[in-house]
DNA sequence: ACCCGTGATGTGACCGTTCACACCAACGAG
DNA sequence: CTCGTTGGTGTGAACGGTCACATCACGGGT
């Protein structure tokens, strides 16, 4: 005899063990109330037995809701994006949605749209994006997606749709507290021209130093590598016209640690340094690191709850900007 | 007059425009090869014209395929699975599938569970579990899962199913290379006991000792994180029966970096360390950190090549070990 | 001239679920 | 006693694709 075919079990396979209608099964599974507790817990003992599993593709086809929530990020291996990611996951679980993810090549618009297009086509009911550089938040613009979507780390773009974490006021922590320690002499090695945190950050900086009246210089931009940073550092700290550098991550920072350690430099005696983001292997540099801690899963988690309001058509309150936080450690010091 | 109601395209319109049948148009989008060139043309005109996509869950619903490979994963934000993922999902997607990520809360029977019920709810067609844990990998083996899966980052388990950077050649790189330096007496910092690959290190690290008929000695068992390192750090350097730590991951090792470092002692002159990983931040940890490289965007890649070979009903031969590389950097000297 | 094979296209059914609506019994109001 | 209401349940259709099979025109071998 021909095995069987294997075929998953059904609604109306439950309706039939149940002994009801495959309607009443469905009424069960999207919790109605019109139910009575009998015929329910009947069903539910049904499922149970087949071990039923709802089959997310037909519901999805029938109720034009795939219950999936898009991410489109640029370098999701990164301390930030990651820890983001892993909140939003979380969130999106609990409510009831999955997540589809993928990585943008570059911040071409070619790129951004072929990524925003993949998502689409996963009919993706929101989107979040992790939108670094200004070339991907104009892309967006650009696309004009037809969900609802919030772009993280995109500080002072269009606030109804992003969502951040204060980078002004974090650069204006950092700087200010080097202020306070009496350096006039601050120097900012920022990121790349093109990423918009990097010059929130710088600006921050530049308010900081005004607001004290004190020098401002061009700052140096960097790519946010550790390299960059070491490699930066050999060169300005051979000159050396500064007392105190505000980096615009600990990477860079770490970078340029190493290049103050290998010319002989003492920190926080020669020279203080501050960092941005409070990577958790900062807490151990050489020496352990001030910097600025930015709360990743609160961004995470935000992001969704706003998506998920806007899904109920309403308005969520949770847009404001997260306040940043100063992490004093041992490479600052008073001039 | 009310607004029409707006409905996406579907194979039914694209067919009308084109002055075809839907059968037709499905024959065009699954390219099947008995279409003349003349229709297929008609029917991509008109596919452009109405801006016509498919609809993934009509499609997974009819053909019982999802496309979908779920992820499982304990930390998805730590560099390691972090940059696996994210190879993982650059793979897939170019092999027309998507990614179901998931974390578990931790490695509880009872929460890996919840994963893969999670995650077998999407009907993925196959699945990559992250499993560093023992636990997690048992747990696996219970629920008998019915699709293909290959466990990363669990050394010398069931090698059928899982897919390794080799750990034990690693440490044994690791270990080896400190002797060939001249220490004898070496100690092992190593990751928490329930950890696949912690096991793998410390395995390597006996062999390798054992090999050269130097003093194995008792490792001491931590938690991977950079202030475990540092405190044990700060009692084993007081008394420092010992010339060389082989340290089981990079953060540890930053730790013990930063506790020698405020003994007042000189890394390597009066102590080598060896790390693990080598995570991008390890060139300029003070100093520069000697450490064995693991490939993890191969490891990722693999996995995905693995699992769609076997959805084909081949056999991969990508589940031979990915062999790790010893990075030489200043931590390490001679005795 | 006939038949058959083949390439190109069309038709009906089905996948598993929800939606809109029909149905029916019980019950209270008039 | 009748009728409208309501709570609980059932029926047919639809969602947007693919599959199996039917159909049809055309050309070559006999």
């Amino acid at each position: 005899m021909e095995p069987e075919k294997v075929r998953a079990p059904n609604i109306r396979d439950v309706a039939r063990v149940a002994g009801v209608s495959y309607q009443t099964v469905s009424r069960v599974l999207n919790d109605s109330e019109a139910i009575r507790p009998a015929t329910r817990e009947r069903v539910l003992q049904a499922i149970d037995e087949l071990g039923y599993r709802p089959n997310q593709a037909a519901r999805a086809l029938v109720t034009s809701r795939s219950r999936t929530i898009g991410v489109l990020s640029s370098q999701s291996s990164q301390y930030g994006p990651a820890t983001s990611i892993a909140a939003i996951e979380a969130a999106a679980r609990e409510a009831g949605y999955r997540l589809s993810i993928t990585n943008t090549a570059s911040s071409e618009y070619a790129s951004i749209k072929a990524g925003v297009d993949y998502l689409m086509s996963q009919a993706v009911e929101a989107l979040v994006v992790i939108a670094p550089q200004v070339r991907v938040f104009e892309a967006l613009q650009d696309l004009s997606v037809s969900v609802p979507i919030v772009t993280l780390e995109s500080t002072g773009r269009d606030p109804r749709r992003s969502l951040s974490v204060d980078q002004v006021a974090g650069a204006r922590l950092a700087t200010r507290h080097l202020l306070d320690l009496g350096h006039r002499d601050i120097l900012h090695l920022a990121g790349p021209q093109d990423w918009i945190e990097a010059e929130a950050r710088m600006q921050g900086y530049l308010e900081a130093l005004a607001d004290a009246d004190a020098r401002t210089r061009a700052p140096i931009l960097g790519d946010w590598t550790a390299s960059f940073g070491y490699y930066a550092g050999l060169e300005l700290l051979r000159v050396r016209d500064f007392t105190a550098v505000f980096v615009a991550n600990d990477q860079m920072a770490l970078g340029l640690l190493h290049a103050a350690r290998e010319l002989g430099l003492q920190v926080p005696d020669d020279l203080s340094v501050v960092g941005f983001d409070d990577i958790p292997e900062a807490a151990h540099f050489a020496p352990p690191l001030t910097t600025v801690r930015q709360n990743f899963v609160e961004i995470g988690r935000r992001a969704v709850s706003i998506l998920l309001a806007e899904l109920r058509g309403e308005t969520s309150t949770d847009h404001q900007m997260v306040l940043p936080e100063l992490i004093l450690r041992e490479s600052t010091g008073p001039v």
